[in-house]
DNA sequence: AATGAATGAGAGTTCATTCAT
DNA sequence: GATGAATGAACTCTCATTCAT
């Protein structure tokens, strides 16, 4: 692959990109044939594989996009705030911005998951993601600013947390994404307790009381 | 189907159901194809269609039986305790262990989310959880054991929080679930922020488009 | 593959081999399609692949065939025939009775060993055949039977001209393989020359680029 | 077609007959594809289409060069030496010649040879060199220099015995084309029996014991 | 209950050929 | 002359499903 396009080539690879996206997060990846993409942007079957090696290749690509364009967001969101639990904060309010404007790859990076083909790829993405939220933890603990926690255990969280709150509120739902990003980032700084005493010092199973991660 | 089974018909149709789900899981389930299934177990086809009307039956099949087991489990953790918040993290815990005991299923709902076709069923098992935390949460918030919030959103993030924790450290890391219940239940419970002044007070209000009151 | 077949399945199979073979021989392997075939013999495109893993195996098939074929043809006619010469002529003899009863046979084997990735199947068939008729020159030099010659290339040189000579008489012309092989034989034994003096006496050492001794 | 090249042309024509020569003999004529052939050149589809009416045309202009090519070094060969039997000698040894240089066009033809679409344009090319060898054979014959045989089995012979030698030990083996004629020459003057005297006079099946063709 | 065999629509992909630029 | 793009029929092969035995 890697071909030189022309400017009207690069908008069918474009094209075709965009509606097998929507195909794809409407229908299944499965479900969805090449035929069923070159119909319905009434173009013979060839075009396809003139930009596109395979059909794994396309969702490849789909997949590559949608993680470099909401890293771009996020950095751009982040800025140059100096304060690292603001910076969580705007990380997750970028995030479900981006979530909101772009549900079709929400969808399909929740099915790449589950494929063995392609986990191996959203999992290289998810990995870049953790690493940024973690390194804006860490520095959050050394400054005091939060609870000491294991850093990668609290990007996890946090990572977690917005991404299905957006699942179910934003795609789901249709709330607006302010609304969700104002509970998530309350819940995530906050948790659920009233107070600041614990009521449940010493709950448990028997197994370790305290987080796990810090030995 | 609803088919009187002989004692040796049960079995069949248990191994067929624990074999599918086990390469559905691995492979995915539209790559996974009925003569795999049936071959992997050495029997003909008509076995296969002897016990199931078809292929999309036997995962509905297998997505109902993953909710009943994974709710029996809940509600049996649960037992009679009376404090809401700790019956939050019996079910947190009990969850973990459940997705501990079942890493096949979980992927499986995973991708039956994705689908079209079986979404709606895995968005009604879900529901049934949502209801169940809510009225936990409720009942906590009435008794002002925890913070005045939305009760549903709150579900959804215990539920999310729970879920995303068990596919990273569960199943990709295979960590003692008792060690992710601790982390889990220690984030949902307290959240990030050290000290209970809150560092960001103000902020989850609006859209915070302004930085919020930093020192 | 490597299938049980019942009876009724063993002969789907034959018929289909029959059937391609026909095909193959009397439009090329590439331009002969599966779909040619099941419709051919009216059945479904399954059942090709009930039968083959591909298009590639059953021409494996039949070329493996083939060579069986022929082996056992040239050894039932030799016999225990003491003589080699003798034996060697058997052996033309049977090949091109064989010959004239596997036209399209014949011609698969000739495409096949100028594809790449038959060539090497054909190939060993050859070796066999070749080893076969080796055995048999060695054996009749050292009885003093005939010439002094390298066996290896006495051996090919019979079994090329058997084979050239089955293409164009047999084949082409329909023949009747006894005559064909009747002049075979002659020529195999005798040669071109007139009287037993060479007249070329000298010729066939080196390069000979200069007219050698003419009268 | 038929079109006036400018010498740029006229290159840029060779050049993509070379490079295919080369594809279809090593990949088989069916499995090159027009675009492999363009693009091992760097040039766009439209030149071959510029050069050639079809991939058909193509090898039919290969298979056309070839006879010529191959005729014209065995007349060069022959010159004009008087003796029939000697003209044979020549004309195997430029065959031989003639292969080793050219082990792809080689390959093509025994190729072209089994597809019904190619095969009467190598049968013409084949006509001409039976033609050829049977005058010498007359020749031959008439004056008193070899046996009585049909001449044209035994011009068939020859160009049997050539052809199917260099292919065994020049293509295959890659061994010096001067040593294969010598005992490609040797066999075809002296056949395979020792001393003068047919140890297998009265031989064969019942059938004619006069070689075929005789009437 | 169970099997091997069969179905045939439809999948992804290729490729000779054409054409606008 | 030459290119990149496009065409679309045809290809090999898959697979959920059915059926005779």
């Amino acid at each position: 692959m890697e071909r030189r396009l022309t400017p009207r080539g690069a908008k069918r690879r474009h094209d075709l990109i965009t509606f097998a996206t929507a195909r794809f997060a409407a229908n299944g990846y499965h479900p969805t044939s090449v035929a069923e993409i070159v119909d319905g942007l009434g173009v013979g079957k060839g075009v396809f594989y003139w930009y596109f090696s395979s059909k794994d290749e396309l969702l490849g690509e789909i997949l590559r996009g949608a993680q470099r364009s909401l890293r771009a967001a996020q950095q751009e969101a982040i800025g140059t705030e100096p304060n690292p639990v603001r910076r969580i904060e705007l990380g997750i309010r970028a995030s479900l911005r981006w979530s909101e404007n772009h549900r079709d790859l929400y969808t399909l990076v929740q099915f790449a998951a589950t494929d063995e083909r392609f986990a191996p790829l959203v999992s290289r993405g998810a990995q870049v993601a953790v690493r940024d939220t973690m390194r804006q933890v860490a520095e959050a603990v050394e400054e005091g600013r939060v609870r000491a926690t294991d850093p990668e255990v609290c990007a996890h969280a946090i990572i977690g947390l917005t991404t299905y709150l957006a699942s179910e509120f934003i795609h789901r739902r249709a709330r607006p994404a302010g609304e969700v990003a104002d509970a998530t980032v309350d819940f995530v700084l906050h948790g659920l307790l009233a107070g600041s005493a614990s009521e449940l010092a010493g709950s448990g199973t028997g197994q370790a009381t305290e987080a796990p991660g810090r030995r």
